[in-house]
DNA sequence: TGAATTGTGTGGTCTGACCACTCGGGTGAC
DNA sequence: GTCACCCGAGTGGTCAGACCACACAATTCA
């Protein structure tokens, strides 16, 4: 028997199958989901290994735990994630560069979004993009923007923004086909 | 006894304790760093709180562990965060609408980028958006794209694209400052 | 009625025990 | 000497059980 294919550990079955229950149970920002102890008889998984997925979807900040109160489900918005892989990925600056690059492309299309919008009107806009991205009303757009953000922490950058809008006027993107 | 101020848990100060031991002993990429059971020896932390700890270092992308052999430094810069992102990213039922758009906005970005360059030609560029993504040589945003793309499908959608970067022109980001 | 107490359930942590795996050193046959 | 084989030590992976600290609600009692 050659028989490969060692099964997943347990660790990712835990975070996959956790996630599935969030799904088919329909669990909703802010609601409680089951103990570490219900988890793990659950999905026959040991408590440790139920922790460990726990805390990754934690640093991800998709949920929150609260001591002698439970696990909750939690909105995107403010994962703790950034405090800590900043202190080791952003040393290096090329890294600083691509998310400001990023969080700019993000920003631009926004404003293409809106722009194609008819009737929209920039200076109704408030001056803040978060209102920006609200009113886009693209739910994968304003996720994506408000992981980079944190990353790109609050700097101001709009050059980057006007400097990526200018290169964006001169593309003559069908002359390519 | 007002007292205050309940210690950091642990699972956060063996982050911060191996991240400082990282530092000071001078490890380097490739590196294999003390055992789980040293580490808790070490620093008088149980193993179960490393583990969680090393976990999360390896959610990072700062650490590698091979069962066997050991726990090693990594390279930070392929991290594998974005992915493990992705998959939550996508509440679901999101609409088609809302993924073409963002894969169209980060093409637009790409190209922008690429157009940013000097002397870049686009029609020495390949025809696939692959090749673009890899000459923009921005990771994040390629990890992004790579993302989205799965999410997106094999589709055309060119259009998209052409419609953005159209409206993409007629924004004039500096009146609105 | 209102304050104090108790009970129950939760996350946080530690410990000891296995398992599966890798690697290197020894052992023996050739 | 050389090579294949085996075995043991070390490592990460997992589990179960035991506490602790805490939050909250029910209960008790003044």
């Amino acid at each position: 028997m050659i028989e490969s294919a060692r099964p997943p550990s347990k660790f990712l079955a835990a975070i996959a199958q956790i996630q599935e229950m969030i799904k088919t149970d329909r669990f909703q920002s802010g609601d409680k989901i089951p103990s570490e102890r219900e988890l793990s008889d659950r999905l026959s998984i040991g408590r440790s290994s139920v922790r460990e997925a726990l805390r990754a979807l934690e640093l991800l900040g998709l949920i929150e735990t609260r001591r002698g109160e439970g696990t909750f489900l939690r909105d995107f918005k403010d994962h703790q994630l950034v405090p800590l892989i900043g202190t080791f990925i952003f040393d290096g600056d090329q890294n600083k560069e691509d998310v400001r690059d990023v969080k700019a492309i993000l920003e631009l299309g926004c404003l293409a979004i809106l722009s194609r919008k008819s009737g929209f009107d920039f200076n109704e806009a408030g001056d803040s993009f978060q209102q920006q991205i609200e009113a886009a009303d693209n739910r994968l757009l304003k996720n994506i923007w408000m992981i980079i953000s944190d990353y790109a922490g609050s700097d101001t950058g709009n050059e980057r923004l006007e400097e990526l809008l200018a290169a964006a006027k001169q593309i003559n993107y069908s002359e390519r086909q």
